[in-house]
DNA sequence: CTGTCGTACTACCGTCGGTCGTAGGTACTA
DNA sequence: TAGTACCTACGACCGACGGTAGTACGACAG
């Protein structure tokens, strides 16, 4: 389900903002000249697809990012990972091999942060 | 770049097995009735996408895959990764909080395996 | 010469994403 | 009350992509 260069913009938009926004809210902050009608369509392909809810505001709609982007980025990594099948190990390790430095710490970092139900065993983490 | 249904069950076929692949070899894995010049097509099709090398054998192509599964699917992982924008960190912490404890344990043991850097290119080493 | 096997090239169709246009409501205002 | 502004609903067109295959053509075995 791989989105479309609009409707990722259309999507950095929602994230970007605090509030759900209008149609007009998004096109207006779309750099490109859009018709109206254009992300009207694109925003309601995405509610669609489930990435955006719609919630009505008076006589318009209010649209919002169904997930943070993160939480979506982590969903298409893990479809990444689940698509190799069996043997996730090499791929974990290829993973962590590509990552820079920066982000293996990130990792170790994440790994090591309690309250997601991952049990971490006890011990500090070094890390520079 | 997403791969379709069929592109995908070639790009199995030619990951499971040993050695490059004819057409005729893929064609007879494939369990669906294709045409034989439907698998011609998306073979030709995934080499002109440079995931699929073709080498001349007599008057016949045979195909293999460009790298390994592992390695696109790590490939995968840092591109849904990489759309996520600056911060990362929260991106790495819901994965490591989405992906099973079990994935956690080898991302740990990826994450302490020394000697990463070293760019592996297909076929060589067998690891255990 | 004729059939078999392989490649090269072309084509058709369905889906998807980008992009609008038009129709039809509602509400405010001159 | 007519006009204007704004919104949604729906349909449409086009280009790209993936699934699927047909046809043309060269090489080689009988």
């Amino acid at each position: 389900m791989a989105l479309g260069e609009l409707e990722r913009a259309v999507m950095a938009q929602l994230w970007s903002a605090e509030e759900p926004l209008t149609v007009r809210d998004v096109h207006d902050r779309l750099e490109r000249e859009l018709a109206y009608t254009t992300v009207m369509t694109v925003l309601g392909r995405l509610a669609k697809k489930g990435l955006v809810r719609q919630e009505r505001d008076g006589k318009a709609y209010r649209y919002a990012a169904a997930s943070s982007r993160e939480q979506m980025a982590a969903e298409l990594m893990l479809d990444a990972l689940g698509d190799v099948g069996e043997d996730r190990t090499a791929a974990l390790v290829a993973f962590v091999d590509r990552v820079g430095p920066e982000e293996a710490a990130t990792l170790r970092r994440a790994l090591d942060t309690p309250a997601h139900g991952t049990p971490r065993p006890a011990g500090g983490s070094p890390e520079s």
